[in-house]
DNA sequence: GCCTCGGAAGTC
DNA sequence: CTGGGACTTCCGAGGC
């Protein structure tokens, strides 16, 4: 029976296999359909091929001699075929041709022979299902057409026929086109790449499936465990106790029947991905088939050939974790629910507690805390129910997580502007999700796709960005303007692309030309680059996504707004990943001059502004690599501060008005073709006690807000008390009043020192490294080279000692206590009120009356009160009695 | 006790 | 191995 739907690609592999006596490979794809079934595509018709050219060609002869050599060459399939003239790296066009592989695990000793024939090989670096898109154009959302070959309970009755609900006769035909029998999905369709085009993006209904464990902390065995399942916003819970092999079994059955795209916990990349690892491999170390039925989470057929091992990698059933890097579960997406509200929410401290109440404050029910984590035998053994309701509890918060934080439909978005999968847009890095629109384009324009750049390759640092100096003070009335994507625009407007790097030394006046190093590159007109052009697109479709969005709001279509919503700022977040990538030494696309000419021109344009703003008169009060803050021409006598007598009122609202207009006046002189300065804010007043990176603002345009940039407010490694007298102080300062600012603080630094403040206030969490040394069974710090002479290494070694988790990378939170004996170093007691509650540990007044006086002094320092001053206590209250 | 330096983290 | 550099701050170590 053939069948026909649009679904979203979550993930792809491809399998090697023999069709007839040819060697074949089949794609498979994993994908979620827009109705919400799980379907797998056997995708077949594509051959795995790599480039080849001679290097030693200047492209005016012919096919050189020894190409008859080449499909001699060991798994080489056929004969190379021509792909016409295409521009190389070093900026010769040279005949090229494509040589297909037997399959795809013989691509490096293929690419490896040929070159050692002296072949210049390329694209052949580049994952099948990846070639797949590329080659078809596809994205992430797709209509596939092609026969039903299986179809499990949930799958659509309409698909249901005698042949495809027989698992006998199914898995016969799954063989039959290169599949390893039957997956745990819904349906099974076998395809050919005729039966894909691309589709427009929809909000796929993924499943989400949240797991955790409570283990023994005596024996490292799983006590209990629970997983929470997420179908279209219905919840099935699963509490789950016995053997811990038994625990291990039903949570894996719950896996494979529940069958989820996204696979998420608190903390599973770092904790119960690699116990569940650990304790597999502890019961049985008899078989990888008898191991699969406790860890078999792959989206494979459980049998014998997806469990074996391959060659330094574990079979595909497995979670796998190479190199210490992110986990792969094949088929589907583990996505760490503390790794999203890490990225997105940059907490002060990351227990799912300490989230929780950052999220849900009201709410006492997810925050609540029964259980000592840090005795959970003890706490196992006394009252098992309890523990195994807080099991559940903390698998339902990382599904309420994910779901506040968009991070799924994030991800989705990214894929579909990308045109990646969405395991590449959830999982990889930058690199990857540029590779699809870079290569794609290359392809389709001619340009041959080197390889990325093996080994690390030390190279000097590209200048960056400049950083205008800011003197101490406050300055009243002062605008913000901001250069619209400034990198992408830069590269734009002087078509700068290795594709369009003139690299012979050649001069033509229709070249652009960096400021100060004078790279060139050529006209638009004569070639537009590569990069260029994909930034144009980008800009265009979010231009295009952004008015969507308005006319999704204005005819109140809620759902297709939030669609375009996350569009659009997935493409931004694109844009601006474009430089980063161009301007690393290892990209395939890049070259040392690319990152530097981007910089050069962007620290030119930015100078060349700030110099005539000054020459008209006008004080530049700060500016950083793309913004520029001016001082307004507003009467000096003007108030600061909105007054409360709405007589004043006008001489505060003129000011206000004064201030716009030259925003506006600013941006349109200074806005050029290519170059688009935006008014971004307006400040009533701004404050700097002279340090870049550093400043406050009240914002009267177009919210009205305080604007904290860099300050201890702003850090993690800060702590609240300092955080919120800093804030405070900063609003009367912009109010203009520096001696209740100053007054304050001493008030803030006495009860520090009268020991009166609660602890919770003066937590301090910095993230601390460190590996686990499965041979000595410990934690290991040896990154640092002296690892006890840093507070958070010794906080974290206390959160070890007291049986909590330790994971590498995490915040870890202390409190400073008075030295202890015989030590100079500063005494540090690890934070544990948050999971163990208890009483919390008394701290060293001195210290942070130090430091709150050093952070707040620096600042009261721009009026003539420093440290000492603000140290010495006395509140100087008569200076408000008159 | 004062100063400088380097390691490390964090932010923009 | 798998986006960049500029900049500030904190802490401990070590010299004098």
């Amino acid at each position: 029976m053939s069948w026909d739907d649009e679904v979203c690609i979550v993930s792809g592999d491809n399998r090697a296999w023999q069709q007839g006596d040819r060697p074949s490979t089949v794609i498979e794809l994993w994908c979620r359909s827009r109705a919400g079934h799980s379907t797998l595509l056997l995708v077949n018709g594509l051959r795995p091929y790599v480039e080849i050219s001679d290097p030693k060609s200047d492209g005016s002869s012919g096919d050189p001699e020894f190409l008859g050599n080449v499909s001699s060459t060991r798994d080489v399939q056929g004969e190379p075929e021509p792909t016409g003239m295409k521009l190389s790296q070093d900026g010769v066009t040279r005949p090229h041709y494509r040589v297909y592989v037997k399959d795809t695990t013989k691509v490096r000793s293929v690419r490896k022979a040929l070159s050692d024939s002296g072949w210049r090989v390329t694209s052949a670096d580049i994952l099948f299902v990846q070639r797949l898109l590329l080659d078809l154009d596809l994205g992430p959302h797709i209509r596939a057409s092609g026969e039903v070959l299986w179809t499990g309970d949930r799958a659509p009755e309409a698909a249901k026929t005698a042949e495809t609900t027989d698992p006998s006769v199914a898995e016969a035909r799954i063989r039959e086109v290169g599949g390893s029998g039957i997956y745990p999905v819904d349906m099974i369709l076998s395809c050919d790449i005729d039966g894909l085009e691309r589709a427009e993006p929809f909000p796929a209904p993924f499943v989400t499936l949240s797991f955790d464990l409570e283990t023994s902390i005596a024996t490292n065995h799983i006590l209990c465990a629970a997983a929470v399942v997420d179908r279209a916003g219905e919840r099935t819970e699963y509490p789950i106790v016995g053997e811990e092999n038994e625990i291990m079994e039903r949570l894996t059955q719950v896996v494979r029947s529940e069958d989820p795209d996204f696979i998420t916990g608190y903390n599973i990349d770092n904790f119960d991905l690699p116990r569940m690892e650990e304790r597999s491999e502890f019961i049985d170390t008899e078989s990888e088939i008898a191991r699969a039925s406790l860890l078999g989470w792959g989206r494979v057929p459980l049998n014998e050939s997806e469990a074996k091992k391959g060659w330094r990698k574990p079979g595909r059933l497995f979670p796998n974790r190479e190199q210490n890097r992110v986990w792969t579960i094949r088929g589907r997406i583990p996505l760490d629910a503390w790794w999203q509200a890490r990225q997105t929410l940059r907490p002060q401290r990351e227990s799912l507690r300490y989230v929780s109440r950052l999220l849900w404050p009201d709410d006492e029910e997810m925050q609540k805390m029964d259980i000592d984590a840090s005795k959970m035998d003890e706490e196992w053994a006394a009252r098992p129910d309890e523990v195994l309701d807080y099991c559940v509890r903390d698998t339902v918060l990382p599904l309420d997580i994910l779901d506040r934080l968009q991070s799924v439909a994030r991800k989705e978005a990214l894929a579909s502007v990308s045109l990646t999968t969405v395991d590449i847009a959830a999982t990889s890095t930058t690199s990857r999700w540029i590779d699809s629109l870079v290569i794609r384009m290359a392809d389709r324009r001619g340009f041959a796709v080197p390889n990325t750049n093996q080994g690390p390759r030390k190279q000097d640092k590209i200048a960056g960005g400049y950083v205008h100096e800011v003197e101490p003070g406050v300055e009243p009335w002062v605008v913000v303007l901001d250069f619209k994507s400034m990198y992408p625009s830069i590269m734009i407007s002087n078509n700068i692309c290795s594709t369009t790097l003139v690299r012979d030394g050649s001069e033509d006046s229709s070249h652009s030309v960096s400021p100060t190093t004078k790279t060139r590159y050529i006209s638009r007109e004569e070639r537009l680059g590569l990069v260029p052009q994909l930034l144009e697109g980008l800009m265009d479709s979010r231009d295009r996504h952004k008015a969507a969005l308005a006319k999704a709001n204005e005819e109140g279509d809620e759902a297709e707004a939030f669609l375009q919503d996350q569009l659009q700022y997935a493409v931004k977040i694109l844009m601006n990943s474009f430089y980063g990538v161009f301007a690393s030494n290892f990209y395939r696309f890049t070259h040392p001059s690319l990152g530097a000419s981007i910089t050069e021109w962007a620290r030119h344009n930015i100078k060349g502004i700030i110099s005539r703003v000054e020459t008209d008169g006008y004080d530049v009060v700060y500016s950083d690599t793309d913004s520029i803050f001016v001082r307004a021409p507003v009467d000096s006598g003007a108030p600061m501060n909105r007054p409360e007598e709405d007589a004043d009122l006008e001489a505060w609202e003129g000011a206000k008005q004064t201030t716009l207009d030259f925003g506006d006046s600013l941006a349109e002189r200074f806005t050029r073709e290519g170059a688009e300065l935006e008014f971004e804010t307006a400040l009533s007043s701004f404050f700097s006690h002279g340090a870049k990176k550093r400043y406050v603002g009240r914002v009267v345009w177009p919210r009205e807000e305080m604007m904290i940039r860099g300050y201890e407010v702003r850090r993690t490694d800060s702590f609240q008390l300092l955080s919120s007298t800093m804030t405070d102080m900063f609003e009367m300062i912009l109010d203009g009043d520096t001696l209740a600012a100053v007054d304050m603080t001493k008030g803030v630094i006495d009860r520090v020192r009268e020991g009166s403040v609660d602890p919770a206030q003066l937590v301090i969490s910095r993230s601390c490294k460190g590996k686990w040394d499965s041979k000595k069974n410990e934690w290991d710090f040896s990154v640092y080279a002296n690892p006890d002479g840093l507070p958070y290494v010794r906080a974290a070694k206390q959160r070890i000692a007291a049986g909590l988790q330790f994971t590498p990378g995490m915040k870890v939170g202390y409190v400073v206590t008075e030295p202890d004996e015989g030590d100079k170093k500063l005494g540090v007691r690890a934070w544990l009120v948050d999971e163990v509650g208890g009483d919390p540990p008394e701290y060293d007044k001195e210290y942070y009356a130090g430091r709150l006086a050093k952070s707040l002094g620096r600042i009261t320092e721009a009026f003539g009160w420093d440290e000492k001053n603000l140290l010495k206590g006395t509140r100087q209250s008569s200076l408000f009695d008159f």
